[in-house]
DNA sequence: GTCTATAATTTGATAGAC
DNA sequence: GTCTATCAAATTATAGAC
């Protein structure tokens, strides 16, 4: 694992877990046994750090959702795939999604960063509007995408912080089950 | 106004901007015209201040929701009712509930902070299954309860960070009325 | 690429006078 | 309640040697 691997590995870690302020460069020296000065290398400022996180999370993010379209033949099939790899980060990680915590801190954020979190949530907008029926009205398919982005985003939030994942399970598929329903 | 008032005031402000440790006690200094040794006075630790401000928010909630929910007749309203008062927190103060950015960052808070988290959103999902129709049953109010409320939260979220207000009264309107279809 | 060294600023917090 | 004064630690960042 190189370097900026170990950096954007820890610096996710802290970050998903107290947003953008909760990390600091000691941190990450020490996390990956190098010093401060050497983090400032890979990255000057912490801006550059911020920016690299979103741009390499949101490549991760849809590759999975490639993939896990790939396999789904049905919308809700679509849907449940996109709704797993958010699920993922709750199970795996243990976190929350690093944009949706970004995307909180949105006004306190570098224009950088904030575009990179406009960008993902855009694409995830689209990803699920083209995962929807065409039986539904376009303008209907924006609607219940946006309700399908933003809804696992509060249920990842509200599940982290009652400390009950389970909350995002019954959540989240309440929540594809009434938007495959006839327009 | 009171100092208190004023430096909760002050304190919120920041904080559903930038998150817990976007604020500081210099801040709340210079925005109150007092010094920070001063702020310690009212507030001894950063904690105490966290506590305050989660308690003086969850109070404000639910004064606004009993009285909303006092006009209101239908579930349907109950419901408006409801989204009206996170809907305020966008439109009035071009911000995103604070609870809903400390929830996010819930792993990296003081524990004393995210218990009143965790009163906040239980909270609000028992008002919003009491605002469900008794004829949906209990296990499915409370699933239903549990997106109306991460949903909205989510809404802010994705609202504010696309800098688009339209797209959290899209978003939520779709919520509750698919909460309210038949069981 | 990594190190030592260091600068400049910010931060949470305390002691004690008024 | 507010102030001055101060502290210890943390933070972002840079210069220059190896």
């Amino acid at each position: 694992m190189t370097t900026t691997e170990k950096l954007l590995d820890a610096a996710e870690f802290r970050m998903r877990r107290g947003g953008y302020n909760a990390v600091s460069f000691r941190d990450l020296a020490s996390d990956t046994n190098i010093k401060s000065s050497s983090v400032h290398y890979h990255y000057p400022r912490k801006e550059d750090l911020g920016v690299a996180l979103v741009e390499r999370y949101s490549e991760r993010v849809f590759e999975r959702l490639a993939k896990a379209a790939a396999k789904a033949d049905t919308p809700r099939d679509k849907l449940l795939a996109f709704r797993s790899v958010y699920r993922m980060a709750l199970t795996k990680d243990d976190a929350i999604c690093l944009c949706g915590l970004l995307g909180a801190e949105t006004a306190a954020l570098p224009d950088a960063m904030v575009e990179g979190l406009q960008a993902f949530f855009k694409a995830n907008i689209t990803w699920v509007q083209d995962a929807l029926p065409d039986a539904i009205s376009k303008s209907e398919r924006y609607k219940r995408a946006c309700a399908l982005v933003a809804g696992p985003q509060g249920a990842l939030m509200l599940a982290t912080s009652m400390a009950d994942k389970k909350l995002f399970d019954a959540t989240t598929l309440h929540l594809i089950d009434v938007a495959l329903a006839r327009d």
